[in-house]
DNA sequence: GATCGTTTAAAGCGCTTGTTTTAATCGAGG
DNA sequence: CCTCGATTAAAACAAGCGCTTTAAACGATC
């Protein structure tokens, strides 16, 4: 077995993430990703049996490189749930975003989200629900002892789908926004700080189990008074 | 000229449209296309010139089926902005999750919003900055009077954000919410009611503009603290 | 009923796809 | 130096693609 044998493998498989991640698993072409990777077009049929295992093999090492990668900065046990979650919050937003521009291991993962193949199940246990749970305990620092399980979903729902947003509508949203405003205003840090202080309003103070009652009044209202 | 040509390039329109949505451009095939519509396999060409122009018709039918089709209820202008914000959000909620089940043409905007052909500027134009602006106008009943644009912006994405979310991640939230949670507290109604209420709790009380100086307080803090 | 533009049907064209095959090349053990 | 399994290279394969072509069927008009 020669030495070079992982060092082809490996650059065959990040050719085979950026192909698959930029045109999608379908329209990707073994050729141009063989030709990508330096290496011979049946190197991928030798290598990896067929383009559906290289696939597979490519979401795999995707999703470790860029979760378990970057991580939220260590901190003290006594650093406010505020921070953590401003911590968390920001951490979300660079493995969408990015500290470079637009990395290919993030419209892969995108990809599964949006349309999940026998990949993606893997990728939600093994890495989205132990971070979804961690949000959830986070997130009961604000709501009170009995909320039910659905809403605390909710709320955690809420602040994933904000910071998704950026990235799943990035273009649009750069169609929406000046372009100078994108460029003093989109940083990690700010939208880090929007989405979080937008949170952590709507739970501290008037908190939303309460708010409940008035527009659940006000709805209800407005029923009674179409129907007669 | 026949009377059924209009029909026919219905019937291939609506066929493409949900080929195009399931499998994307580049993997829709004209002849699955012709089939579906049981049409013959050069009617494409035919009545459309080439596969192309055909995607472009289908997204223009489908963001007019879509987005012109459903519309927030008339309201007495007097109703109060909560239920105004309430019907908006719950138009989108409709728009994307839909009252049937998975209708093919959002998947199709879905397409352009995540990698934005030429119909995407149409779309955007002429469906998305409309109903942005007058998102961006109806939060303003809770924001103060001076509020610069980008704030006014943040704002108005994360309403658009959460919503979104659950039909971009859609299937990712149904792996992440047990069963019997997801037929109780999804509908329409209940997200929207979610979402309304969460955003007017950040910004009914104690508004995120003044809650501001807390976090960012805790956060230097930690820089200091983290730097000496 | 003949005529002529419109529409359908079917076959074929050139090209690209994933995969296989066949042959050449390499590299360490005897 | 020879040998033989591991690897690379290049050509070939069948299948499917968008699109064109050719011919047949249709339908209104005279």
């Amino acid at each position: 077995m020669s030495p070079s044998r992982d060092a082809v493998r490996q650059r065959i498989l990040e050719a085979a993430g950026s192909e698959f991640a930029e045109r999608g698993f379908e329209n990707a072409t073994v050729r141009q990703i063989c030709h990508k990777a330096g290496a011979n077009g049946a190197a991928v049929n030798y290598y990896f049996g067929d383009k559906q295992q290289l696939y597979l093999e490519s979401v795999r090492l995707a999703s470790e490189a860029r979760i378990e990668q970057i991580s939220p900065p260590p901190r003290d046990p006594s650093t406010s749930a505020e921070v953590h979650l401003y911590d968390h919050v920001r951490t979300l937003l660079e493995r969408m975003l990015g500290s470079e521009q637009d990395p290919w291991q993030v419209k892969l993962l995108m990809r599964e989200v949006l349309q999940p193949t026998e990949a993606c199940r893997e990728l939600v246990e093994q890495h989205f629900r132990p971070r979804f749970e961690y949000l959830q305990n986070l997130l009961d620092s604000w709501l009170p002892p009995g909320m039910p399980d659905y809403r605390r979903r909710q709320v955690a729902f809420s602040v994933v789908g904000q910071c998704v947003h950026y990235r799943m509508a990035g273009e649009v949203i750069a169609m929406l926004t000046p372009e100078e405003d994108r460029r003093r205003y989109h940083s990690l840090d700010q939208l880090a700080f929007h989405i979080t202080t937008l949170t952590l309003a709507s739970l501290q103070h008037r908190p939303i189990w309460e708010l409940d009652t008035q527009l659940r009044e006000l709805l209800e209202e407005l029923a009674e008074a179409t129907s007669s």
